[in-house]
RNA sequence: GGGCGUAUAGCUCAGCGGUAGAGCUCUGGUCUUACAAACCAGCGGUCGCAGGUUCGAUCCCUGCUGCGCCCA
């Protein structure tokens, strides 16, 4: 391979042998090979490759307005394992990089950052700029596009710091196929995706009650709930029947009793059974409700017997859709109490009641609601402070309301039994990695009730592609929306009129409005393989790399993520979206708690990787296994910075000092250099194992095992006869070193790319990135050799050395006697060794080797210490 | 309350029917010409608790307890 591009570092991006360096240093090696990764497009896509020869990956699109953390880190570099593990094999890996700068986030980091708000009423201004100092507490109110330009440039910011850092990190993107979750290519995507599940009639609009965040005036999706603790008090409220004896409800939110429709207790529940079918009468209004009788009442629950509004919370929404109640919303979407007095509020007695809270916060109204309550009498004792579960929107900090809106949906089974039983199917059709993982995807699946609801009031977001016609009277007809054509997407209906229609009858009687909403999130996110894989844009692409082989993340975003693509992918394309996904666990803190902002616990990813190198950090990423958790901890990256530094050590050592070069598999023949080679082929064997089970730490594992038993024992074995004139004995150990490294570094190539791609290019051509995978089959005949007579080898080395350590004294000590007791076979393997074993261990005396049952046994008699040399 | 996971050396984790393993920490030693940001050696555990199956259980089964995540 060659190259004209120009290094940044001043080294050269050349990948010709560079010969070994005096002093190998780890420091430096993220800059120059990055650049030169970069320089030469060690890891582009070859979109020649057919679908069998491609391996395709969806990775998640990071949020850049928000921060990375230790545990992206690690969870992209899960994916970057296997991703070089692919390529090694001979796969043509499609490893695109999305970025996320859809939505909230986004919006409020330019609010933030540039201290405006965007208020869509106003028209664009073409020479705004934000406020040199912007204050937060008094944010500009711009229009929703000179807002749009503010997302849009903040984010070409974030990217670079983004690129940067993953680039540092190692990862084998393909640079060149990146997208950005709001870009004219997802827009593209998204609006013809739901043009196309609407035609299908997967997606619809309906007016229903919506879970409403009153902070960020938006809808809310059941994926985006929290259920958190949130302080209340349960109040003991007396309704009436119709003789005038109280029936006593308790409820945390007395100041819906204006909204109240019915009570509702067990059917089996004894204490109500008189009560069912007759009616009783609401305090302070008077209202007339039935009683009626629901099996999610719960008995246990306070009275047992509970008001139904519109809405309190979810199971109100149940009960109203399941025992047909009426529509009685008091609270609008800014959170407060309706201002007009609703008019079935009219009892002559109590039309007072109601104006003492019109307009008042669910706060203040709660208040005042419990002020009239006493003056009725109709409150029983005083509240009773509690604990409760209440829903908020992920994001936010106030309790959702449940308000009645019209919003955009995508089916998902949650009312459909048959089409949610399709997707559990579709869950059993991809590999899970750890395999208890699909439980998380059956359990949310299975608990859905609802559709998936995708309008959301926003501004930083892909419009729905979407305009409604207006009548006479200037009524919107939301029953027969006007669609755009697929090929004139993508289209924003706030700016773009639709077909036969002109710019100038928006909002006018006979003209048109659009869609005021964006979609959620979720609802662009849910077609990255779509837009990263070219759909109905690059059909050649597409067929190339779809349905794909991974996706990988962290096990919070099964719901959602994983999920929301599992739905597009069986509405689309009739299939599952990949084949694989491999869930990572979180980085938690030494306590075991989830590392967040708030807790102050976050360890920031620039750092690690400053102080111990990438190599460290990934060989950190790579002993967390799938799917478990992982207390961070600082020292174990010392570990991997150790591995990485060896690396280099024995493969100038091997490769400069003794000159080891000779890859012929014919050169080993010492037993010993051949018992290696058995080592070897297992080790090659066990790790690609490992590799093709998704197992990336065991793959590790066995390979660092190998490895490091190299370095401590086999190098110190045969250094001196690979320095020494026996030209056989030293051919045999230069070629096992040799082959050893072209191996080794092969098979950390994953973990520690900086380390091994620059031990790589000391001798030999090409990056290291770029070669065949390893084969056992490539070490020849000595690799049949039983790896036994190594173990036992290193045994009786352990065994000499042990001795002088006892003895506190320096490994150079001579052995003057030597005797092993241990099997035939140990014998027959140490006797093979001797001469090794007498220059490592400076063996000067006899040996005797005594056959016997048990473990390995070494006496040495030990000479005298060498006289130490004074230093010069 | 339900689901899933997890419990093994001080710490992080392997193992998994046949009398316990690694790395780190710790202790002691060694400047041995690849490596002192190194190397060598050593200490350290009745495998959460209680039952059961089995000739035999850390491993399989049941129950309990602790911890974590998800859902009500």
């Amino acid at each position: 391979m060659t190259t004209s591009a120009p290094d940044p570092t001043g080294a050269s991006p050349s990948t010709t042998p560079g010969g070994v360096p005096e002093r190998p240093a780890l420091e430096g090696l993220e800059g120059k090979w990055s650049a030169i990764w970069k320089a030469n497009d060690t890891y582009r896509f070859d979109r020649t490759k057919s679908r069998a020869e491609v391996y395709s990956i969806d990775t998640p699109p990071p949020t850049v307005s928000g921060s990375l953390h230790v545990g992206h880190v690690f969870s992209y570099t899960h994916t970057d394992l296997i991703a070089r593990y692919q390529r090694m094999t001979g796969k043509s890996v499609f490893y695109p990089m999305g970025w996320d700068d859809n939505g909230l986030p986004t919006e409020r980091r330019v609010q933030n950052y540039f201290g405006v708000r965007c208020d869509p009423s106003l028209h664009y201004d073409p020479d705004f700029t934000p406020p040199t100092k912007p204050d937060p507490k008094k944010q500009i109110a711009i229009s929703r596009p000179n807002f749009i330009e503010l997302c849009e440039q903040l984010v070409e910011e974030d990217e670079k710091a983004f690129e940067a850092l993953w680039r540092t990190l190692g990862l084998s993107v393909d640079w060149t196929q990146t997208y950005t979750t709001i870009g004219d290519k997802s827009r593209k995507v998204s609006q013809t995706a739901f043009l196309r599940n609407l035609a299908r009639g997967e997606a619809y609009l309906q007016e229903a009650p919506t879970l409403w965040d009153i902070t960020f005036q938006t809808a809310v999706a059941q994926a985006e709930l929290e259920a958190r603790e949130y302080p209340g008090a349960y109040h003991k409220v007396a309704f009436h029947k119709p003789d005038g004896e109280p029936v006593h409800i308790e409820t945390t939110r007395p100041e819906l009793i204006p909204a109240v429709v019915a009570l509702i207790a067990h059917p089996d529940d004894e204490r109500y059974q008189s009560l069912f079918g007759h009616t009783v009468t609401s305090p302070v209004f008077g209202v007339e409700v039935p009683v009626l009788a629901h099996e999610a009442a719960e008995p246990d629950k306070g009275a047992g017997i509970a008001m139904c509004c519109t809405f309190g919370d979810l199971t109100d929404v149940q009960w109203w859709r399941e025992l047909n109640l009426p529509v009685r919303t008091v609270i609008g979407r800014d959170g407060r109490l309706h201002r007009e007095r609703p008019d079935w509020l009219s009892n002559e007695a109590t039309t007072g009641a109601y104006d003492q809270l019109a307009g008042k916060t669910t706060f203040s109204a709660r208040e005042a609601m419990v002020n009239l309550l006493r003056e009725s009498g109709d409150l029983a004792g005083d509240p009773t402070p509690t604990q409760r579960m209440t829903n908020f929107y992920e994001k936010g900090d106030k309790p959702l309301e449940i308000v009645s809106t019209r919003q955009w949906y995508i089916k998902n089974g949650g009312r459909d039994e048959q089409l949610r039983q399709a997707l559990i199917r579709r869950g059993d059709e991809i590999t899970w990695i750890p395999t208890h993982m699909l439980h998380r995807y059956d359990n949310w699946v299975g608990g859905l009730n609802g559709d998936w609801l995708i309008s959301r009031q926003r501004f930083f977001g892909i419009p729905f592609p979407v305009w409604y016609a207006l009548d006479d009277e200037g009524e919107p007809d939301y029953d027969h929306p006007i669609l755009p054509s697929q090929a004139e997407l993508p289209v924003d209906p706030s700016s773009d009129a639709p077909k036969g229609y002109d710019e100038a009858q928006r909002g006018q009687p006979k003209g048109f409005i659009g869609d005021p909403d964006v979609m959620d999130t979720w609802a662009t996110s849910s077609l990255t393989p779509h837009i990263a894989g070219g759909w109905e844009t690059d059909p050649d692409l597409w067929q190339r790399v779809y349905p794909m082989d991974l996706c990988t993340h962290a096990h919070d975003i099964i719901r959602t993520w994983l999920f929301s693509r599992v739905v597009r992918a069986n509405f689309e394309d009739n299939t599952v979206p990949w084949t694989h996904a491999m869930i990572s666990g979180f980085i938690v803190d030494p306590d075991r708690k989830k590392m967040s902002k708030s807790k102050g616990n976050v360890v920031v990813p620039t750092e690690i990787l400053d102080k111990f190198g990438a190599d460290a950090v990934r060989w950190r990423a790579a002993i967390a296994r799938s799917g478990l958790d992982s207390p961070f901890d600082e020292t174990q990256m010392k570990v991997g910075r150790r591995l990485a530094l060896k690396v280099l050590n024995v493969a100038k050592f091997a490769l400069g000092n003794v000159g080891a070069r000779s890859l012929d598999p014919a050169d080993v023949a010492h037993r010993v250099d051949c018992a290696l080679m058995g080592r070897l082929a297992n080790t090659i064997n066990d790790a690609t194992a490992a590799f093709d089970a998704y197992d990336y730490t065991s793959a590790l594992e066995v390979t660092e095992k190998f490895f490091w038993d190299f370095c401590d024992d086999y190098v110190e074995l045969v250094k001196e006869r690979a320095y020494g004139d026996d030209p056989l004995g030293a051919a045999s150990a230069k070629a096992a070193l040799a082959i050893s490294l072209h191996n080794v570094l092969r098979l950390l190539a994953p973990f520690l790319p900086y380390a091994t791609e620059e031990a790589w290019s000391w001798v030999w051509e090409g990056s290291v990135h770029q070669q065949e995978w390893p084969l056992a089959t490539s070490l020849g005949a000595a690799a049949a050799t039983d790896p036994a007579i190594l173990t036992a080898v290193g045994e009786v080395l352990a065994g000499i050395r042990g001795a002088k350590s006892t003895a506190k004294v320096t490994q150079r000590t001579p052995v003057v006697a030597i005797k092993v007791s241990a099997s035939a076979a140990v014998l027959d393997a140490v006797k093979s060794a001797a001469d090794d074993l007498n220059a490592v261990g400076t063996i000067t005396g006899e040996w005797e080797l005594v056959e016997a049952e048990g473990p390995i046994e070494v006496r040495a008699t030990l000479g005298e210490p060498p006289v130490k040399k004074p230093r010069a």
